[in-house]
DNA sequence: TGGGCATATGTCCGATGTGACATATACTCG
DNA sequence: CGAGTATATGTCACATCGGACATATGCCCA
């Protein structure tokens, strides 16, 4: 459990990130499981990241390789709300993820 | 890389499922990537209905919980196309998942 | 036999996701 | 400075998702 000096950024950090968290009903009332759903998310967001960049691909490139566009790698980089996890598997198996590297990714304290 | 003897009852379990594998482009044209997916989906799905039954808990029950149908709990629970990873994860993370869980649910020979 | 319960399947339509495009910012190299 | 490239952000039309409802099947028990 969080205390609750963290929240603040937690909250700004994910409202930027275009979440709406918890417009009418306070911040705390986030469920933990919201949370974590975001937490994932954005871990595999930044797994994306680094694939992409390790690889020196820019992201006009991955895009082309998921047949997909610049702008929505850039979402999905930035872990926008826009964007859905199995979105962002394709994007990490299009880049040679194994299912044991997105487990990785998606466990707590993925690297 | 699996061998012929074993696509076609891939491809008939898949189709079940209301998959479209390869309608126009052959079944050996289902990409690895693909294959990978559906098997992720596969395996939380599986996870769903082992989690919910281990707590003696019935598909309506479940859908009370996460807010959904009985209907829906059905189809996630038998990997129908029509259930986002986003959807799988979230009922899991409803029944007291952990990242870890969900971790191991989406790795390769999950138990 | 029939009522009750659990699960499966099909359909509908409002909600959300997604590719594409336009545009903005920022950095590099002449 | 201007051209080129990488990334970010906003919008939109179309596609897919998902809750709800109806209905079907199967099982158990009185």
């Amino acid at each position: 459990m969080p205390q609750r000096s963290t929240h603040k950024s937690r909250k700004a950090r994910l409202e930027k990130r275009g979440w709406t968290v918890g417009n009418t009903r306070e911040f705390l009332a986030l469920s933990e499981d919201e949370a974590t759903l975001i937490e994932i998310r954005l871990s595999l967001a930044e797994a994306v990241r680094r694939r992409r960049s390790s690889r020196g691909w820019s992201q006009l490139q991955l895009a082309k390789h998921i047949e997909s566009s610049q702008s929505r790698v850039a979402k999905m980089e930035a872990g926008d709300v826009s964007c859905s996890i199995d979105l962002l598997v394709r994007a990490l198996l299009a880049m040679g993820c194994s299912r044991k590297d997105l487990a990785r990714s998606i466990g707590p304290r993925a690297a």
